[in-house]
RNA sequence: GGGGCGAUGGCGGAAUUGGUAGACGCGUCGGUCUUAGGAACCGAUAGAGCAAUCUGUGAAGGUUCGAGUCCUUUUCGCCCUACCA
């Protein structure tokens, strides 16, 4: 037996499915379709295990569809625009475009050294003019459809790299990519009007049958509905201001209303602008809340205006308005009323300023020792100390009958808000997609006309300077349109704009007068099966979600409403940290005898600190490259690790050993192929017997073959590899076995090689074509027959505990039963002594005696 | 504070509708072959006990002939989110 020489053999089928257009997409309309998309990566430079992880899930499941016959879509593209490129290319002196190009060749040669079943003919990127010139396009539609529009706003500013984040990219207060602590400043932004769909977005959750429970919920939260009134207040105090407008979920609770706060950042701050001590608490405000602790323990801090204002149910209750830290500007209308009595935070404010706490909701009729210390009630109850809504149950009577009295009176009404925000799209940097608009010589804004896209960015140069570099290209930003030189936008575009649509691309993927061709979109969409990271939960999944709904607006040729029918999302790659000196070490440069105490691998006398086990990341050095493993044991046996060790949506540790046992395992199965080659399928060897009993490998392969079909349904891959070791031992175990039916067997073998070849298609392709098989292969059926024995173990149980197993014939009627239970031997002493006063039996598996 | 998920041997994890708990792998122990092995192969491996047997799926109750699985209470851990009115 030859060693599998898994260099040799990988590189040589990969070759040939590339000679080949082995995995090219085909449409053959009789044929069902299957969209297999996973998220497709940033090119950093290198694939990292997270990729490996994400790849490999996505191509088991391809080729698996591709056996049974389905017209797959299986693409990959790059995410090509975005900060690395360009802050890379700044230290180096770079183009970002050579430096992005250089990366994309060479992670697509590692993802092609994993094996992986794709159509490289599709490959798109966003940063080449051929895609991003569709964005624009895009774009200028969405303008038109009023989609898109321009104000000035608060944006979050990320001082490092000078650019704007989406509320979704601020993290703790902090900027997603650099993790400077982000600033506040007004800017003229462009946004999407992904609000107008808020209410779609949120309804159409419950269409996605096939999405995590998990993610629906984040997108729902983020989404934030919430059902109450906006309310009006008659201010007093200072002419210039009448009235203020605040939303609230409990307008039950309006009679325990003891002050009004505002948001510093409210119109009626304007008043205050010359005031210094207002200045001086406002810029305590800003402060506070940016780390997380501070906003978990930040103190509750206001600041009194001279305004009153009056309860509208009854005008002569007065209370006082204040500025508050706790009221944002972005939500509602950026003011409240304070009830203490039913918020904690209000209770918190009432407490520090002395204002009145005046409880209104108590949780029992009869209850005459309610009160209010330190902790507000906020549970159900009964209305009291509220003139005619006393009495009402809380919440659901007092807070309809309450809106409904408001409305009557016009002072108020029922009102549904949402937290979720328009999506600000203006980032100024160089490296994305321009943004066609231009401004004329009166501050305008023109259209760029279609016939002029793509606006493709200037190239080469110069990125060493202040702000964004596009605004320092003076030439650049000239352009004419009909007859007046304008000045174009050098925002470019939030690089999630560009993730939002690449999935209808992967249809058309040439056609360049198109972004997509529809009826290349009404045959290939929804993406069957999605997969990919759940840190993309919320913003990239929303944003797509929203793009699809934005294209379908108002258009009779794009009907799709969700764009991923499937979606799965798999766990984080694992790995253990390691210290020296506080200095964190690569796994490479540690050294451990017992797993237990590690060394420096230079110096084994210095021991190292072991950490916990974390997400592999660069800054924590425990990372695993693998191109090396990829080197060192094979793209089978990487693949066949990456799923081994945990279910795919949950985390996965890395281990060595477990790295090794799957190259053995590569390694035991070419050995048992080929004695299995030489006992049974080369001619010389076969001895035709009639012999009785012949052991038949139906029922196994059968059976593994069902389970399998049935892991590979339900993305349960770790027991799909468990199988697989199962197959191996089976095989190993009778490949001796002198009674063996030899023709069955070798059409069951062959069937074998067929099922692993999703998890191990090198090792697969190669065992098949030594055996002569073409490589064109269909996943087995499964023969019902086979998937029962014909004997059956049936588990005995005397009051509810198992006392024994007796094999015996399928459909065995209850007697026969009892009585076989009865006379087995180990058995007969629990009968001796008790009569049977009951028993249930399950037909084919387990019969339980209940013994007096 | 709000929401979600989870808890099974030394470890990662298996276990249709409630029906043989611990598949499979790692590790460990024993053996074979070896000058040696950290290689390969074979065997054992939930705990206790010589054994029959008993105990065991975070804890406590409950439903049931029967519960890892269903219900109630509770503890711990992880993740998301956060002054959202």
């Amino acid at each position: 037996m030859n060693r599998y020489n898994f260099k040799i053999i990988e590189k040589k089928w990969q070759n040939y499915w590339d000679k080949n257009n082995f995995f090219k997409t085909k449409i053959d309309k009789n044929k069902k379709k299957f969209y297999c998309l996973e998220m497709f990566p940033y090119p950093s430079g290198k694939i990292h295990m997270g990729h490996v992880r994400n790849y490999t899930i996505g191509d088991v499941l391809s080729r698996y569809k591709s056996l049974n016959d389905y017209n797959v879509l299986h693409p990959m593209g790059w995410d090509s625009f975005g900060m690395p490129a360009e802050n890379a290319a700044r230290q180096n002196n770079l183009d970002p475009k050579d430096w992005t190009n250089e990366n994309i060749k060479n992670m697509k040669i590692q993802l092609k050294e994993l094996g992986l079943s794709i159509d490289w003919d599709r490959e798109i990127s966003t940063c080449s003019p051929d895609y991003y010139k569709h964005q624009q396009e895009f774009f200028l539609d969405l303008f038109d459809k009023g989609l898109v529009y321009r104000k000035e706003n608060y944006v979050n500013w990320d001082p490092v790299d000078q650019t704007v984040l989406a509320n979704e990219q601020v993290i703790n207060g902090k900027g997603w990519r650099s993790g400077a602590t982000v600033e506040r400043k007004k800017l003229n932004q462009w946004f999407f009007n992904i609000t107008k769909f808020s209410n779609e977005l949120l309804d159409d959750l419950e269409k996605l049958k096939n999405w995590p429970n998990k993610v629906k919920i984040m997108q729902k939260n983020w989404i934030g509905k919430s059902y109450g009134c906006e309310l009006v207040f008659e201010i007093s105090g200072n002419p210039k201001v009448q009235k203020i407008r605040c939303f609230t979920t409990r307008p039950d609770t309006l009679f325990g209303m003891s002050f009004l706060a505002i948001s510093v950042d409210h119109p009626v701050s304007e008043l205050y602008k010359n005031d210094k001590e207002f200045e001086k608490f406002k810029l305590a405000c800003s402060k506070t809340g940016t780390t997380e602790e501070s906003i978990a323990q930040a103190e509750k801090l206001g600041f009194k205006t001279d305004l009153i204002a009056a309860n509208p149910l009854n005008e002569k209750i007065k209370v006082p308005v204040y500025f508050a830290n706790f009221v944002l500007m972005d939500y509602g209308f950026g003011a409240i009323f304070g009830c203490p009595a039913h918020d904690q935070r209000d209770l918190d404010f009432a407490l520090k300023y002395n204002l009145k706490v005046n409880p209104v909701v108590k949780p029992k009729k009869d209850d005459s020792n309610f009160k209010i210390k330190d902790e507000a009630y906020t549970g159900p109850g009964i209305i009291f100390n509220s003139n005619f809504l006393d009495n009402l149950k809380a919440p659901e009577e007092s807070i309809p009958k309450t809106i409904e009295i408001l409305e009557k009176k016009k002072i108020g009404k029922k009102k549904i808000n949402f937290r979720l925000k328009d999506w600000g799209i203006s980032r100024q940097r160089y490296w994305g997609c321009p943004i066609p608009i231009a401004y004329n010589s009166k501050n305008e804004i023109v259209k760029v006309p279609k016939d002029k896209l793509p606006i493709k960015l200037p190239e080469k140069i110069n990125l060493n300077v202040n702000g964004n570099p596009l605004d320092h290209q003076k030439e650049w930003k000239k352009i004419t349109i009909k007859n007046e030189e304008c000045t174009l936008e050098t925002d470019t575009l939030d690089t999630f704009v560009d993730s939002s649509w690449y999935f209808l691309r992967f249809c058309s993927p040439t056609n360049n007068k198109k972004g997509f061709d529809i009826d290349d979109i009404n045959y290939w969409m929804p993406v069957d099966q999605y997969i990919g990271g759940v840190e993309h939960a919320i913003l990239h999944l929303l944003y797509s979600r929203f793009f699809t709904k934005a294209l379908a607006f108002k258009n009779d040729n794009f009907k799709l409403s969700e764009p991923f029918n499937g979606l799965f999302t798999q766990g984080m790659v694992c790995h253990e940290t390691y210290k020296l000196n506080n200095n964190w070490l690569s796994p490479d440069e540690v050294i451990s005898d017992n797993g237990k105490d590690y060394f420096l691998r230079k110096d084994p006398k210095q021991k190292i600190k072991l950490g916990p086990s974390e997400s592999m990341s660069k800054s924590k050095k425990n990372t695993i490259d693998p191109a090396v493993m990829i080197q060192n044991y094979g793209a089978d046996a990487v693949r066949f690790f990456i799923l081994s060790d945990s279910p795919p949506e949950k985390d996965v540790q890395w281990s060595d050993q477990g790295m090794q046992a799957s190259h053995k395992f590569i390694q035991k199965f070419w050995g048992l192929h080929c004695e299995i080659k030489n006992n049974f399928f080369s001619s010389s060897k076969i001895e035709e017997k009639i012999i009785e009993n012949k052991l038949d490998v139906n029922v196994f392969t059968n059976q593994i073959l069902h389970k399998i079909t049935q892991n590979l349904e339900s993305f349960h891959y770790n027991v799909i590899v468990a199988n697989l070791h199962e197959i191996y031992n089976y095989f190993s175990k009778i490949k001796a076995n002198k009674n063996l039916d030899v023709e069955s067997f070798k059409i069951n073998y062959l069937k074998i090689l067929k099922i692993i070849s999703p998890i191990l298609p090198h090792l697969a392709s190669e065992c098949l074509e030594d055996l002569g098989q073409s490589s064109k292969i269909d996943w087995p059926i499964v023969e019902e027959k086979y998937l029962k024995n014909d004997k059956i173990n049936i588990v005995i149980q005397i009051n509810g505990k198992k006392r024994g197993v007796v094999e015996c014939e399928k459909d065995m009627d209850e007697a026969d039963i009892i009585n076989l239970a009865k006379n087995t031997a180990d058995l007969k002493k629990y009968f001796s002594n008790s009569e049977i006063k009951k028993n249930i039996y399950v037909k084919d598996k387990i019969i339980n005696f209940i013994l007096k």
